[in-house]
DNA sequence: AAATTTACATACCACTGGTATGTTAGCTCG
DNA sequence: CGAGCTAACATACCAGTGGTATGTAAATTT
């Protein structure tokens, strides 16, 4: 595991990460590999021995930084859990997501060419989407606590990742009078009257 | 206008365009311009007379997709108007909305690849997206009879953008308990409860 | 009817993602 | 130990891409 070629494999292998994730962050997918594998000190025979094709090295990417958004907001849900509101907990993780949200890698990467560049086959399998799942066990615990009919969760789910999304685009663009604050005022009123 | 050379220009002009959202819609930007060509009988040569770029063209073939829903909720929505009711009108165009979120050419190249495409700059000069606009205008129609604040009415608008579209995609993933009527349902409860 | 411009077609270019083929360091096993 | 093998790259090359420069015939203008 930590043998001199084992632990050299891995140390080009984050390097190649780190630069797709810059590249691709602000270039979008039509980053080339060229560049990338100049940004990471190595060549595109090393890059193509560890990744298959362009689309695998984005993939990872895109659900690294998926995963740590994931982590993170769950962590802050879970340190705001109150017995006597329980929309305390996903809200701080909802105001924690929106901060995710506006951070330009995230953006572009996960939610502006995201879908576009794994194929529709590839996010159609749902299980792929973490964010969706992320929110769908939040409006669950809801639905445990008798917040919401239990089979409107889905539908509901899906609306509250579209608000957030919205709200999250909305914040970067830096509409007229669009701020964390009065975005995520709309956003508390309605998650509270969802049902 | 109708001399025989302004005519053909703008006859294959029409045939690059139709190419162009067929390639577009079920390839997505990695369509070949050699394809789109060859299905529109002509050469690159002419493409590029009539496009910059393919970026231009594919900004083109967006924006006759998303004018084409802007008159057609437009008009749902007048149809529907309600002095009793006044939320009728908004809500027979969100639904006419959520059809066309549910179409392949659409959803492809205006939800899914779209903001990809277009530079960031483009789209955050906000003029260009259409249904923001037509949902702002339906907000606002709102805020006039009281329903919603003025202060709230932009990420109000911004919030509801992003729930339909968060609908749509929910709904052509086919996920369970997620059908038309059921979607539907959970954004009338929060767009009539909104503030 | 000569000159000019429009609306294309043709030929070509640098560069792209991807592959096939070296090459060398490290690991395995007799 | 050391011969053979494999992992981890580097190098050289390929078909195809978006884009450009040039050619050309027809329509329009003068």
């Amino acid at each position: 595991m930590a043998s001199p070629r084992s632990k050299r494999a891995s140390e080009t292998r984050a390097a190649i990460l780190e630069a797709a994730r810059q590249r691709f962050a602000d270039e979008g997918f039509e980053a080339s590999l060229s560049s990338i594998v100049m940004d990471a000190g190595i060549t595109k025979g090393a890059l193509f021995h560890h990744f298959e094709n362009k689309q695998a090295l984005y993939l990872e990417v895109w659900r690294n930084l998926q995963t740590e958004m994931d982590r993170d907001t769950q962590l802050v849900a879970m340190q705001n859990r109150s017995v006597e509101d329980p929309y305390q907990a996903i809200l701080a993780g909802c105001r924690r997501y929106l901060e995710w949200v506006s951070r330009p890698d995230f953006q572009r990467i996960v939610l502006i060419e995201g879908r576009g560049v794994l194929g529709m086959s590839e996010w159609m399998s749902s299980d792929r989407d973490i964010s969706r799942q992320n929110i769908l066990g939040a409006v669950d615990y809801l639905v445990e606590r008798g917040l919401i009919a239990p089979e409107r969760a889905v539908p509901v789910a899906a609306i509250i990742q579209g608000a957030l999304h919205g709200a999250g685009i909305a914040l970067t663009r830096k509409l007229p009078g669009v701020t964390m604050e009065s975005v995520f005022d709309v956003f508390e009123r309605l998650l509270r009257k969802l049902d």
